[in-house]
DNA sequence: GACCGGCTCCACCGCCGGTCGGAGGTCCGG
DNA sequence: CCGGACCTCCGACCGGCGGTGGAGCCGGTC
C-alpha cells in the first residue's frame, strides 16, 4: 500500500483525487490539507511515502510547502497543478519536488506518476516532457555554438571573441594582423554598441549573453 | 489504431514488443526490421505513427537512423535501450528523437510511452527522468549558488565577487568602505593566487570556475 | 614572547586601456 | 555619382591598473 496525503485548497479536487488513488490500486489515503502549512504539518506527522502537493493556494503556497518538507526529510513530493508554463516548473523542481504531474492529464498518468514517485522515482508530465527535453539538449554537449551578435560587424565579433578570452588589445592586434590603434577603434565601438564602459563590462556581456561560455576545468 | 514500425535486430525483442503491443490496445504493427538502414526505408514507404528503434544495431545503428528519418519529416521515433547512460539519452535527444525508453521498464509504461510518442508528445522513462531533471535544475535560473574560492582568503573573496560584475578598484574600496590601496593589495594576491595576469583574466577564472554566474538578460 | 597570516594603508612608477579628432581605403546601394 | 557603412590607421592625452617595497595592527599558534 502508497501511504499518501492530499494537499489542495479546493475539497472538490480532493474528493476527485481520493476517487482515482483508490485503494483497489493500492493506495491509501491518510491525509488531506488545504493549505501548505497544514501540508508541512501532514509530512511530519504522518510516515508518508508521497505527498500531491497543489501550488496556488493560500497562505504558504506549494513550493514553499515542498521546500519545507524537504528540507525537513520528508517524503517526496509530486507537484500536482493545473499551469505549465517553464517557471512553475523550474521552481517546482528546484523546491525539491519528485514529480511534476498536471490536472488535465489522464487518470492512468497520474496514478503512474503518484507510483513513480512514491518508490522513489521522478515524474515529468507528458505534456511538460518536450520542453524539458528541449532543456536537456541545450545543456547536453553538443550546446548552441557561440553566435554572432547581431548589432556587432564581424570585425568587431571577432574583436569581442579575443576580448573574451583575455587577450589585450596588443594580442588582438596581432593575431588580427592589424595595427593597435585599429583595435582600440573597434573596442571602442563595442563598449559604445554593448552600452558598456570597459572591457570588463564587455567580458560580463559576452557571458551574460552566451557569446562567451564558462569553460570549468577538470575537477 | 495506431500503426508502428519496430527496428531491432534481435528476432526476439521484436516478437515480444509485438505481444505487447497487441491490437486489442489499439496497435497495428504494419513493419518490421532488423537494422537501421531496413528502418529508414520503412518509414519512408509506410504511412507510420511511431517508429519503435533499438540503439545497438549492426550496420547503421538507431542514432544515425533516427537522425535519417526525422531529417527527412517521418514519424516520430521512441528509443528503445537497454542501457541508459547518459551520453546515449544526449545522443538519442540530440539525433531528435521523441521518446526514450528502457527495455527493463513495465509493459504499461511501454504502452504509454508509444500512445504518447505516436500522438505527438514526448517520453522519457521514468528510471531516466531524475537525471533529466537534475539537468533541468542545472539549467534553470535558480543554479547553484556561487561557493568561495577555498585558496581565496573571505576578503579576497569578497574583492573578486565585486570584480566579476565589473566593479572598478575605487567602486570596490567604496562597497567595502576600506581604501584604494587595500583594494590594489587584494587584487594583486588574488591575482597571484588565481595565476591570471589581470583583473580580466580574474574574471574569466570566475566564470570557468562557477564563481560567477552567467545572467542572460530576458530575450 | 615570537611568529605568521590576514587586513589595512602609503608612495612611486610604468604601462595598458580608453577617448578624441582626424584621415584614407573599399564596397554597396540609392 | 554620392553617401554611408565598414575597416584601417595616426597622434596625443589621461586615468586607472598593476607592480614594488614598504608599514602597522590584530588574532591565533608554536
Amino acid at each position: 500500500m502508497i501511504r499518501l496525503a492530499i494537499v489542495d485548497d479546493q475539497a472538490l479536487i480532493r474528493a476527485g483525487l481520493a476517487r482515482i488513488l483508490s485503494p483497489a490500486d493500492g493506495f491509501d489515503l491518510v491525509a488531506e490539507a488545504s493549505d501548505g502549512a497544514e501540508g508541512v504539518r501532514l509530512a511530519a506527522d504522518h510516515a508518508l511515502d508521497v505527498v500531491l502537493m497543489d501550488i496556488r493556494m493560500r497562505g504558504m503556497d506549494g513550493i514553499e510547502a515542498t521546500r519545507a518538507i524537504r528540507g525537513a526529510d520528508g517524503p517526496p513530493v509530486l507537484i500536482l497543478t493545473t499551469f505549465d508554463d517553464d517557471e512553475t516548473l523550474a521552481d517546482a523542481i528546484d523546491a525539491g519536488a519528485a514529480g511534476f504531474a498536471l490536472k488535465e492529464s489522464p487518470a492512468e498518468d497520474l496514478i503512474r506518476a503518484v507510483q513513480v514517485v512514491a518508490s522513489g522515482g521522478s515524474w515529468i508530465d507528458p505534456l511538460v516532457t518536450p520542453r524539458v527535453l528541449a532543456s536537456f539538449r541545450a545543456a547536453s554537449p553538443a550546446a548552441d555554438p557561440p553566435t554572432d551578435v547581431e548589432e556587432l560587424t564581424e570585425r568587431e565579433n571577432e574583436v569581442l571573441r579575443l576580448m573574451a578570452v583575455g587577450a589585450t588589445n596588443t594580442e588582438i592586434a596581432e593575431d588580427l594582423d592589424v595595427g593597435e590603434a585599429t583595435v582600440k577603434t573597434h573596442v571602442g565601438n563595442i563598449f559604445a554598441k554593448l552600452a558598456v564602459r570597459d572591457r570588463v563590462g564587455a567580458i560580463i556581456w559576452a557571458y551574460d549573453h552566451g557569446l562567451a561560455q564558462p569553460d570549468p576545468p577538470a575537477g
